[in-house]
DNA sequence: CATGGGATTGACT
DNA sequence: GTCAATCCCATGC
């Protein structure tokens, strides 16, 4: 078997449209430390529309998701919680894609310390539970997902041709209606409520 | 400079 | 099912 790592994803992955990449995102592998999972669940987030936090335009908070693709967007939500999002589209276009939930795959022990749970379905089955669970504080905003320390890799074997469930996005009160979540299939990872919608 | 609202979670009724 | 915790930042005075 060939055991060597994947080279992690970089801008040419990102660049394209967000909704390509949320989909594509599903089944890749994100790593920080000692600690990676797969994605199981992503949302899409485009300036066009009013839920995107660059909708209001180029501001200290949002100039990260008007940049380069391939960095990473961590913000604090509700005073609480870290969120990770991976920055796509070309420069100059404000968009995102939120990861929401992982199946743990590597450090599996160091996570459980880190959420005080045992379980493993508990530890990244939320946005915020996933960044507790790898240690990813809001210092990484805008570091480069290819250089690290955060990265995300290809889809493994197995993982790359899962057909992906769509939802509407989770938590937020404006464009509501748009059909931008992807989730993996019967995966016991993602977060509630599970989608109901065919692909 | 003061205020209000979240891309959430966990505890509790 | 309901609700509080808690902090960054956009907005308005």
């Amino acid at each position: 078997m060939d055991n060597r790592r994947s080279a992690p994803l970089g801008p040419t992955f990102f660049a394209r449209p967000v909704l390509d990449v949320a989909r594509d995102m599903l089944g890749c592998v994100v790593r920080h430390g000692a600690t990676a999972g797969v994605i199981v669940e992503t949302e899409a987030y485009h300036d066009s529309e009013a839920a995107c936090h660059a909708h209001v335009g180029l501001t200290p908070r949002t100039h990260i998701l008007f940049g380069p693709p391939g960095r990473a967007y961590v913000y604090r939500s509700y005073g609480i919680h870290a969120l990770l999002n991976a920055v796509c589209e070309p420069e100059g276009v404000g968009a995102a894609v939120l990861i929401r939930a992982l199946e743990p795959l590597e450090g599996i022990d160091l996570m459980r310390e880190r959420r005080g749970l045992e379980r493993v379905e508990d530890l990244c089955s939320g946005p915020g539970k996933l960044t507790q669970a790898l240690g990813i504080e809001l210092d990484l905003n805008g570091s480069d997902l290819e250089a690290g320390p955060v990265t995300i890799e290809p889809a493994p074997p197995g993982w790359a041709e899962v057909e992906p469930v769509l939802g509407t996005r989770i938590g937020i009160t404006k464009a509501a209606e748009l059909p931008w979540r992807f989730c993996v299939p019967g995966s016991r990872s993602v977060s509630r409520p599970r989608p109901k919608l065919a692909v």
